[in-house]
RNA sequence: GGGACGUUAGCUCAGUCGGUAGAGCACGUGACUUUUAAUCACGGGGUCCUGGGUUCAAUCCCCAGACGUCCUACCA
């Protein structure tokens, strides 16, 4: 809405000419015996199923929202929509008797009613409901974006979802399929024996990943706590209790930038199997996209970022060093760290003169490879510096056995071979490449030592899966009410 | 964080090489008993994001700010 003097102000100087008619139109319904903010209605069903269930001359009880009126005079054609569809109204001037009709006239775009008659089929062919009486269920004071173009804008979008809910069909759709990916995601797991836990969001030591937290202070324990930034330590120490198939699916905070593709309380699946491991990890991975493809887009084809991507498993998997190697030449490894940062400069990507050869490979496998790994694509055998919570691979204890699951260029999904040895979790925490540095939680290290089973998991990022499979390209448009930076009053 | 661009009617957008603005939808009045982006006629509606500056005059030019979008850097 433009900026300053929207639709959520109804002191008296900022009201408008729209709102005080439709005030008026209140008024004088009310005067006519219309409340203008209605009770329940009973439906006969919602309008999809008045739809399936269609009869010449069923008699229906329909409610919904006004988007549009063709006005012919002593004959008002209307769409009525509720939340899974529309349906047209035929309001006759003759049927009604004069009063109510002209009560009806007093309608405005944006109100809620409820109606009763009997179904039809026009000459132009669109089903419709011949209207016998009506209710008014609630008075719309402001009026509807415009009904072709919806609502553009994309910060209003954002701010008044309500607004590009009511105006957007493509909106309410992706929506939608976030809610089915989601649906189908846990229905999935369920059936392969995985329980939904809930573990804390509040923590007094953030962990499971390097990120900064955002705090806030507990009054009853006089204590800093922190939102977390992953479930991960708190769902292993549930395998250590002995759940043995575990996931949550429930927001992370990272008190990070905000873009097109980050806000800063996202949604991940997070995942764990006890006597599990990375095998494990891609083949419920694989089965479990497979299944919410189908179920929910009906295809495993998607458009993405103008890139066709096929999500039909089994998906190709590849080892970190080939990738490495095939960019940078089969001697990549063998070089000195001087002979590896003039390589990598040579090829364009700019490194920090402190840096390790460890570190120039991550840069390059961030800047050059991972960006054109635009199928389905694991990536496997990745340096344990990086990994501090996975196992190594059994035959090189330089590697960490994990994958990173790398879909149109992106990491989407990084799976491991979870680290169950007490002794070198504290090493590995201790030893942790670059300047991702996590405090060691010592209760973590507590729960090991009791016996984690070995495990697999992994960690599907929601907002980006989703963005990915409808097509989105920021991730605001996924997520219902994003972060924006507040208005000042 | 750095850079580019944007902000005009309720909505979608034009426009003014500096002389306070237009269209479509929506709204109001009238016509019309099968329309569907209904149609036709007439009409009302604006702090041109905010604050400074230049100027006889600023929505337009300059400076600063707010918010947004894109690119870029960083975390997923």
């Amino acid at each position: 809405m433009s900026k300053e003097n929207n639709s959520t102000e109804s002191s008296p100087g900022n009201t408008n000419e729209y709102r005080e008619r439709r005030i008026a139109n209140m008024q004088a319904l009310e005067k006519a015996g219309y409340a203008p903010f209605g009770t329940a209605f009973s439906r006969s069903d919602n309008i999809k199923g008045i739809r399936e269930k269609y009869e010449e001359g069923l008699k229906v009880r329909a409610a919904g929202r006004i988007m549009t009126s063709r006005d012919m005079g002593k004959t008002i054609f209307a769409d009525l929509r509720d939340g899974t569809g529309r349906i047209q109204l035929f309001v006759n001037k003759k049927q009604l008797g004069d009063d109510v009709f002209a009560a009806y006239k007093l309608l405005d775009l944006g109100d809620h009613i409820g109606v009763e008659g009997e179904m039809f089929i026009t000459r132009t062919g669109e089903m419709s409901i011949r209207v016998d009486e009506w209710t008014l269920l609630s008075k719309a004071l402001l009026q509807p974006p415009e009904k072709y173009h919806g609502l553009q804008d994309t910060e209003d979008r954002y701010r008044q979802r309500y607004f590009d809910l009511i105006s957007n069909e493509e909106s309410r759709d992706r929506f939608n399929k976030r809610i089915a990916i989601m649906r189908e995601i846990r229905s999935y797991l369920e059936s392969k024996g995985y329980v939904e836990v809930e573990t804390p969001m509040l923590q007094p030591q953030p962990g499971g990943a390097a990120a900064r937290p955002f705090m806030t202070h507990y009054n009853a324990l006089n204590c800093t706590m922190y939102m977390r930034i992953a479930p991960e330590l708190y769902l292993k120490r549930l395998l250590v209790g002995g759940f043995d198939k575990v996931f949550e699916m429930n927001r992370n905070f990272r008190n990070e930038g905000l873009d097109r593709t980050h806000n800063p309380e996202f949604t991940v699946l997070e995942l764990y199997e006890a006597y599990g491991d990375r095998i494990s990890m891609k083949n419920i991975l694989e089965g479990m996209i497979a299944h919410v493809c189908d179920s929910v887009l009906g295809t495993k084809i998607v458009t993405y970022e103008g890139n066709e991507i096929d999500f039909t498993p089994p998906y190709k998997e590849v080892s970190y060093y080939d990738l490495l190697r095939g960019r940078m030449g089969d001697n990549w490894f063998d070089l000195s760290v001087d002979e590896a940062r003039a390589a990598a400069e040579k090829a364009g990507v700019e490194c920090d003169p402190e840096w390790d050869h460890l570190l120039i490979t991550r840069e390059i496998y961030d800047k050059l490879i991972e960006r054109t790994l635009i199928q389905p694509t694991f990536v496997i055998r990745i340096p344990r510096q990086f990994i501090p919570l996975a196992k190594t691979c059994v035959d090189d204890p330089e590697l960490a056995d994990v994958f990173e699951f790398v879909v149109g260029g992106k990491e989407l999904c990084p799976a491991y071979t979870e680290q169950n040895d007490p002794i070198a979790q504290r090493d590995a925490f201790a030893n942790q490449a670059g300047d991702e540095i996590e405090k060691i939680d010592e209760d973590f290290i507590t729960a090991l030592e009791c016996g984690m089973p070995p495990a697999g998991g992994m960690g599907l990022g929601i907002d980006r899966f989703v963005m990915m499979l409808t097509g989105a390209d920021a991730i605001r448009d996924v997520i219902l009410f994003p972060q924006l930076k507040p208005r000042n009053q």
